[in-house]
RNA sequence: GGGCAGUUAGCUCAGUUGGUCAGAGCGUCCGCCUUACAAGCGGAAGGUCACCGGUUCAAGUCCAGUACUGCCCA
């Protein structure tokens, strides 16, 4: 070639380098804004799932990452004034207990520095490590609008918290008083129903005889003894002839002697234990509603930190679990006790640190949910919410069906105050600002976490202001996470949002599954099985683990992350810039924009540009439907397969040996379906994408603005890809046999030709055999002539290709190879023939289907008639 | 106890209006430095789509049940 390339790309994609550059030059040029598009754009938004602002990039952040940057290059390749919302979450327990560990490590504590000192210094945590997710969140080329950044601290947000809160109190929805909670002792504060995990584990049951006034006695089982000290009821079942005699006597509690009645209630399970229940309405809810209904006394036996209190009596300052030992012991002493037995039994775990949860009785702030959740139940219900998978929607509804009051403080220092004042006479008042008057004094709770979060898609935006962000961008569109936070998050979005502005705050949910290990396991540090997607982006760059994780699972459905499988990608990477670099390489400086028209193309072109606008029409269809794994599935197989492996190929052909308008056009093909399989792959691999692209010739500023690809139906061409598809069989044959015959690869070969009316078109493309499978001279065989009998034949359809290799040739072991592939045609034909001679078939299945069952049956009769008449030939 | 997923090639997974759907990548085997790419190219082996019924002209694909695995809720 004589012509110099236009441009000379480096030999590489070095996407250390050029990965940090890409994302510095988009964001400079203010590409992440939703101001780049025209002023009337449509809008489309994401608020991004805050993360953690102490967090580091975990696998989940790099899938939500992922997905949400997918979305949003591609609604802003359609134009979309596309808005993608960052920012981080305070995390109340999370970041509090990082602050106090570094605390503990310069050998103090929260307590000993007091709450001021503590929240400077937590204030200073945030500052020097609140960067560090959102620079891991750059690394992976997500395209969201940092100017929009937003911490659920800010004032603004923070002011949005006090509106909604003291507006709910308002509204009486928000109530405080003494309940029964799950309470941790390590951390000292109340947590939610959600933040409790229940797991089986094995436990023991103990067995103990319960006192009863007059010296008779009652045998009860419990798995915890402690809370034996708290009893106020012994219950057996109104029903039970064992313990009818019971009811209405006085019952004493082991080593307090402390007197507590009898009590009938039908919740008593006659078959569990021994059928009598000891009651504990301070520590355990099923007893705190049999209190209820039975106006029991409550006993809290337990302090904060879960030691026992001077209600416990001879106990009190034991820790809950010393107590049980100590208190089990003194009652063997007593000899009240039965036996201990092995109990499998649910214990309440602490989703943050794994201690056991106590029921506490504790004074608490509590949100009346129910009227809430009607709305969100509604807004699904009547599709102003779609959520995708589609199977979640009945774990949204049964959840928000069964929903109960939550608890919103948390004894915390961390987080939201809650703007609530207590008079000198006990009197509670909520309001923005503290009462007038002297003698009020702070609520000192803070507000869960959830309750900030659950305000994310407006209060980013300005609410309760009437900005014009909120006017412009609310509700938002997507909301894409996890469906592990469905109900911590979601549902609690769904239910402020309706609440407070009358709208859903987005349109559909995507739920993506959790990332877990190439076995399938779920990731953990315990298991030593943690993936760091920062060392993966170091090792093989952004882009392969995008597409990884984007293409490596189904929507709602966990993804198993093999780094394998980044390997594989980062050398889809390479391939794509190898292929960009012979495409540019081969352009010389001439106009290559558009296309010529079909009726100018060759096969070749017009088929791969079939097959393109195939894909396009395909892609735009599994997005529409949220297949994005899907979809770049097919963009990668297209791009490998198709273009590289066979039109690259198939290229060179024109491109080295044809016209100046051959090689025009074909220059213009290639240029044409790189720059659109680009245009479609960088949504998923954005940074090797735009990289490419800028060496192909362009219009516009960057990839990342360029418009998304339309499939245009004028461009489909069945028969250029039936014709396409016999020369690629017809290659793929002569591969096939040369192998067999060990013919050497750089042997060039010989081929007579029978083939009917595909002759002019394998007389045309004859250099895509000789490209492709070294076949350097092709002859076509007179009417009525044999092929030499010293040949090997390659059969597709009607055609058949004889390849003279005399000296490889062994008739007998030929005639033996065309046998069986006789009879694989013959098997094949019988299966056709059945199905068509089927009259139910031939009525009932779609025309379409029996036309190209004919069409099947008539290439393979015509194959096998090839097949016949050479085996035939060849003689006995 | 209730609900929901999964069970397809040695491994990890696709297969969403039932009819070229029996696929991909990795791994394995054979052969190639063919001037975009050895980070590559060509070829091959490998699965009765968990099991059992049913619907249908036609079923990994729809329905019922069973087994195992996992998750959620109680």
């Amino acid at each position: 070639m004589s012509d110099a390339p236009r441009n000379a790309m480096p030999r590489n994609f070095d996407f250390t380098a050029e990965e940090a550059r890409l994302y510095q030059w988009w964001e400079s040029n203010g590409w992440f804004k939703p101001e780049a598009a025209a002023p009337d754009a449509e809008p489309y938004v994401i608020a991004m799932p805050p993360p953690n602002v102490t967090g580091a990039l975990h696998t989940g952040h790099a899938l939500f990452t992922t997905l949400e940057d997918l979305m949003i290059r591609y609604e802003r390749m359609r134009g979309k004034a596309a808005l993608w919302v960052p920012g981080a979450d305070h995390a109340g327990i999370a970041t509090q207990l990082q602050v106090e560990k570094m605390l503990r490590d310069e050998g103090t504590s929260r307590q000993e520095v007091g709450r001021e000192e503590f929240l400077a210094r937590t204030w200073d945590w945030k500052r020097k490590y609140g960067g560090t997710i959102g620079r891991q969140l750059r690394r992976m080329g997500a395209s969201c609008d940092w100017e929009r950044e937003r911490f659920t601290l800010d004032d603004g947000l923070s002011s949005a918290v006090i509106e909604v809160f003291v507006r709910l109190y308002e509204q009486g929805l928000i109530y405080r008083g003494p309940r029964l909670v799950n309470w941790s002792p390590g951390l000292q504060t109340a947590v939610s129903d959600l933040e409790v995990e229940r797991e089986e584990e094995q436990g023991k049951l103990y067995f103990f005889n319960y006192p009863v006034e007059g010296g008779e006695s009652v045998p009860v089982a419990t798995t915890r003894p402690e809370t034996i000290l708290g009893d106020t009821a012994v219950a057996v079942h109104p029903a039970d002839p064992r313990y009818q005699h019971l009811i209405g006597k006085r019952a004493l509690v082991p080593m307090l002697n402390r007197p507590i009645p009898i009590i009938a209630d039908e919740y008593v399970d006659m078959s569990f234990g021994t059928g009598a229940l000891k009651v504990t309405p301070a520590h355990d809810f099923n007893d705190y509603e049999m209190a209820k209904r039975h106006q029991l006394e409550l006993v809290s036996i337990m302090n904060r930190d879960a030691t026992l209190n001077e209600k416990a009596g001879p106990y009190a300052g034991l820790d809950r679990f010393a107590a049980r030992e100590k208190l089990w012991a003194d009652m063997i002493a007593a000899g009240l006790t039965v036996r201990v037995q092995d109990h499998l039994m649910v214990v309440p775990r602490s989703q943050r640190g794994g201690e056991v949860v106590e029921p506490m009785l504790s004074t608490q702030w509590f949100l009346k949910i129910q009227p809430l959740a009607e709305k969100a139940m509604e807004a699904v219900r009547s599709g102003e919410i779609t959520i995708v998978p589609e199977r979640f929607e009945k774990i949204y509804f049964h959840w928000m069906e069964n929903i109960e009051d939550w608890c919103i403080s948390r004894q915390l220092w961390w987080g939201h105050r809650i703007p609530a004042w207590y008079g000198p006479n006990n009197e509670v008042y909520v309001g923005h600002t503290p009462p007038p008057g002297d003698g009020w004094t702070p609520e000192l709770d803070v507000l869960d976490t959830w309750f900030s979060s659950g305000l994310w898609p407006f209060s980013t935006l300005g609410w309760p202001q009437d900005t014009p962000d909120l006017r412009r961008f609310y509700p938002t569109q997507m909301m894409e996470t996890g469906y592990d936070i469905l109900f911590f998050w979601v549902a609690r979005m769904i239910m402020l949002g309706c609440w407070f502005t009358d709208q859903a705050p987005f349109h559909t949910v995507y739920l993506h599954g959790l990332v877990r290990d190439k076995f399938g396991r779920k990731i953990s540090k315990t298991l030593g099985n943690v993936i760091d997607p920062l060392e993966l982006i170091d090792q093989y760059g952004a882009d392969p683990l995008r597409m990884t994780l984007a293409t490596g699972g189904t929507p709602g459905n966990d993804i198993n992350l093999d780094s394998a499988r980044v390997e594989r990608n980062w050398r889809f990477v390479n391939k794509l810039w190898q292929m960009t670099s012979f495409v540019v390489g081969n352009l010389i400086d001439d106009d290559v924009a558009g296309l010529p028209e079909p009726s100018e193309l060759d096969l070749p072109s017009r088929w791969i540009l079939s097959r393109l606008n195939r894909l396009v029409a395909l892609v735009q269809r599994l997005f529409d439907t949220h297949q994005y794994g899907e979809a770049g599935r097919q963009i990668d197989d297209f791009l490998w397969t198709e273009f590289a492996d066979w039109m690259i190929e198939v290229s060179k052909g024109p491109l080295y040996n044809g016209t100046e308008a051959q090689k025009h056009a074909t220059r213009q093909m290639l240029v044409h379906v790189l720059d659109t399989g680009l245009r479609l792959l960088h949504p998923f691999m954005p940074f090797v994408t735009e990289a490419a692209w800028s060496y192909l010739p362009h219009e516009g500023p960057a990839l990342i603005m360029a418009s998304w690809p339309v499939a245009d139906e004028r461009w489909h061409d069945d028969e250029a890809e039936r014709a396409m598809s016999t020369l690629i069989e017809l290659v793929r044959g002569v591969r096939n046999v040369r192998d067999e015959y060990k013919v050497e690869p750089a042997r060039k070969i010989a081929a007579v030709a029978s083939a009917g009316a595909f002759a002019p078109v394998l007389d045309e493309y004859a250099f895509v055999l000789a490209r492709l499978c070294n076949v350097a001279k092709l002859d076509f065989l007179p009417a009525g002539a044999q092929p030499p009998a010293q040949a090997v034949a390659v059969v597709v359809g009607d055609v058949s290709l004889h390849l003279p290799l005399s000296e490889f040739v062994d008739v007998a072991a030929e005639r033996e190879r065309l046998g069986r592939e006789l009879e694989k045609a013959r098997e094949q034909i019988g299966r056709s023939l059945a199905m068509l001679g089927n009259e139910q078939f031939i009525g009932r299945a779609r025309p379409d289907i029996v036309e190209r069952e004919r069409a099947k049956l008539a290439e393979l009769q015509a194959a096998a008639a090839q097949l016949e008449e050479r085996i035939a030939q060849l003689g006995q």
